[in-house]
DNA sequence: GCGGTTATCGCAACCAGCCGCAATAGCGGG
DNA sequence: CCCGCTATTGCGGCTGGTTGCGATAACCGC
């Protein structure tokens, strides 16, 4: 039953296959932070996700988690961003880019087409021979919510 | 009732007066911290101001120098930036405002004017309502030095 | 100045994340 | 199908930073 359908985006024997295509192994616990990924597919933690793995294998360690985020971003199949609060959250890559904002005073995330920011990017590649990853760091501020409160 | 000139600088003993008039208290400790700020005038690390003050005054505790750093903030006398090491970076709130570009693989620190990061903030406010704080977390990406070495 | 209120301190315990090490187990070759 | 090489695991311990707590000491009013 070896590779069939190319579905849509990765098939998880492909992954798999991409894994071992760089000298790294497809462990069972390498498979459960891939899984733990794509359910909760929206920004989770590591903490979140070593602790879903752990209600059924328990024995499961969370720096394993944490080399396993590591290692599969370093094959580009998951990224983190910075928020606010001071952990690290994880998705799969293949989710769609998009920057951040975040509020400082009532914590609410809201998400904004990568678009909004590649003028900032062009420009700092343009001045500076700079890439950027816009991504990569959610943008602090006030939402529009909390500004008008503090303004009345 | 002392509180009364507001000058625009900081001399010391105004600071003093500002402290106190929100009722906090005006500590050897906070003072310390203060001074630390001042000398080592970019950008330092909690770590870097506790270690420094240390060599005077042994007895500190780092998490004294951390809540002193927290509270001279909501006081609107310090900032804090966040780099891409995950270590905070603080300074007085005085020094000009400017944004960081971080190269993330040869760690390079590059500065750059607000003027170039406002516009992404302008079309923030306008399509979201959202007043974005760019100067709050560096940038990463790759530097120019770095780029064109990878792409040979 | 003196005393009471309470912000702040130092300490110890805690938390997310990381690292070294010996044991385990994927994977490719025969 | 088995073997050996070595990536990876689990564990224990460590780091940078944070928090809860009882003790201490600034500040304000008298």
């Amino acid at each position: 039953m070896r590779a069939r359908a190319i579905t849509h985006a990765t098939p998880a024997e492909s992954i798999g296959e991409r894994v071992r295509a760089t000298g790294k192994r497809m462990t069972v616990q390498r498979r459960l932070v891939l899984e733990a990924l794509q359910q909760a597919k929206h920004h989770t933690t590591a903490e979140e996700i070593a602790s879903r793995i752990r209600r059924q294998y328990p024995q499961i360690d969370p720096s394993t988690v944490y080399r396993n985020l590591e290692a599969l971003e370093e094959l580009g199949l998951v990224t983190h961003t910075h928020f606010e609060d001071r952990v690290t959250r994880w998705h799969l890559a293949d989710a769609h880019r998009h920057g951040h904002l975040i509020c400082r005073s009532c914590g609410a995330e809201l998400e904004v087409p990568m678009s909004l920011l590649e003028p900032l990017a062009a420009k700092l590649r343009a001045k500076h021979g700079f890439v950027a990853d816009l991504a990569h760091s959610a943008v602090v501020g006030v939402c529009s919510a909390c500004a008008s409160v503090s303004s009345r």
